[in-house]
DNA sequence: ATGCAGTGCTGCAAAAATGCACTACTGTAG
DNA sequence: CTACAGTAGTGCATTTTTGCAGCACTGCAT
């Protein structure tokens, strides 16, 4: 109930909220691409979306939460994906199979998209997206423990929500935008063969480091 | 070089910038366990330590963060262990003894101490934590791509790092404090048991749920 | 249509956080 | 001793963020 990551909404009322919120993020997104994020003030993107200063912070906790508004929208997904495997997999595969449905719907969308250029350009948002983060931790932890019967707060949902996220930000981060999808959900694929077999020591092959003798410091 | 979380001070000048750092520090976790976290004013902290409140931040980024300095210097410790493991370990044991190693100083430390208290009586503060947290997980990739000779980008490191931090985390939150330390490191021990099985679906035993039928909402 | 409860939005005040320019002191070199 | 570079600490202006209390509108019931 009330779910600000849901689409649909029956009320004039909820419709006027999603609205708003929606006119935030808009906002904040198209001026954080033109001006950079320091020249955007929580001022300049309420006017645009015609509500007062006081009301950005109902919506999000601080400024840059409206631009990262996907991530939110994304872990609700990724919670609902995951409570829709069959109980027959094992975690970790229920796991992996949701990461990899929901990852081509996720590099597709042009919101997305925008959201990474936003990123590549400005990369002193990418600490704040952490924050963001850490609540998708949370919610695959808490589906876990929810699937497997365990409590919450025991060691192996906390472990596994966690190194979910920890899967999800690797295989983003070292994926080039402009490759195909196909090479990032290798990537996943590469992360959930890796835990699968105990994390052993990558045998050379790509990812090793260009050479650098004097490197150690 | 001008290591915040290192101790070893030759000149004046670094002196009284620790104990600066440190006046801080103590003022703001005496001040939070006595009067609680929102009664409690930057001034407040600043007037205690007899600086400004401009310098404040020239020390930490938000005004919690001087209540969890001592995060910064258990990931400063972290590193430095896993540096000096043997290079012949692989990097999961590496993590691993690093780990085990750091846990017994870790918790017998009063201020660690003083600093649980802290989270269990103002339980709003720990989604503050993650922030600081963070910045453990990636220094615990470049540790671990210093020892493979990977890309600090590369998929590996980043995917270590972020269970080494997941691991700590869910164990120490899974812990008693009241319960001998070896119950935290059998928990440790545990969840890297479960990493190198390839984390399996636990078996019964403890943690489940305590029997809670219509609780799925 | 009228009244009521719930709650979204707002203004206001205070606190938190940041950028900038300036002072004063430390450490070092002549 | 003196001059100089570097930088911790400060004050000030601005922006970000939060708590509070009132207003206004929606949704609902009569």
């Amino acid at each position: 109930m009330a779910d600000p990551t849901s689409e649909t909404a029956q009320g004039l009322r909820e419709r006027k909220k999603l609205e708003t919120r929606s006119a935030l993020r808009a906002a904040a997104v198209r001026m954080y691409l033109e001006r950079g994020p320091s020249a955007v003030t929580v001022q300049d993107i309420c006017e645009a979306a015609g509500v007062s200063a006081r009301t950005f912070f109902n919506y999000f906790e601080t400024k840059d939460d409206a631009v990262f508004d996907w991530d939110r929208r994304l872990t609700g997904q990724l919670v609902d994906l995951l409570t829709a495997r069959p109980a027959s997999e094992p975690p970790l595969q229920a796991l992996h199979r949701t990461l990899r449905t929901a990852i081509p719907a996720l590099v597709a969308d042009a919101g997305w998209r925008e959201r990474r250029r936003l990123l590549g350009a400005y990369p002193e948002l990418v600490p704040k997206l952490l924050h963001s983060n850490s609540h998708m931790a949370e919610a695959l932890a808490e589906a876990v423990a929810e699937r497997t019967g365990l409590s919450p707060d025991a060691l192996y949902p906390r472990l596994l929500g966690g190194v979910g996220l920890t899967v999800l930000r690797s295989s983003i981060r070292a994926w080039d935008p402009e490759s195909p999808t196909e090479e990032l959900l290798d990537m996943l694929d590469s992360c959930f063969a890796s835990l699968a077999a105990g994390l052993p020591q990558p045998t050379g092959g790509e990812g090793v480091r260009p050479a650098a003798p004097g490197t150690a410091g």
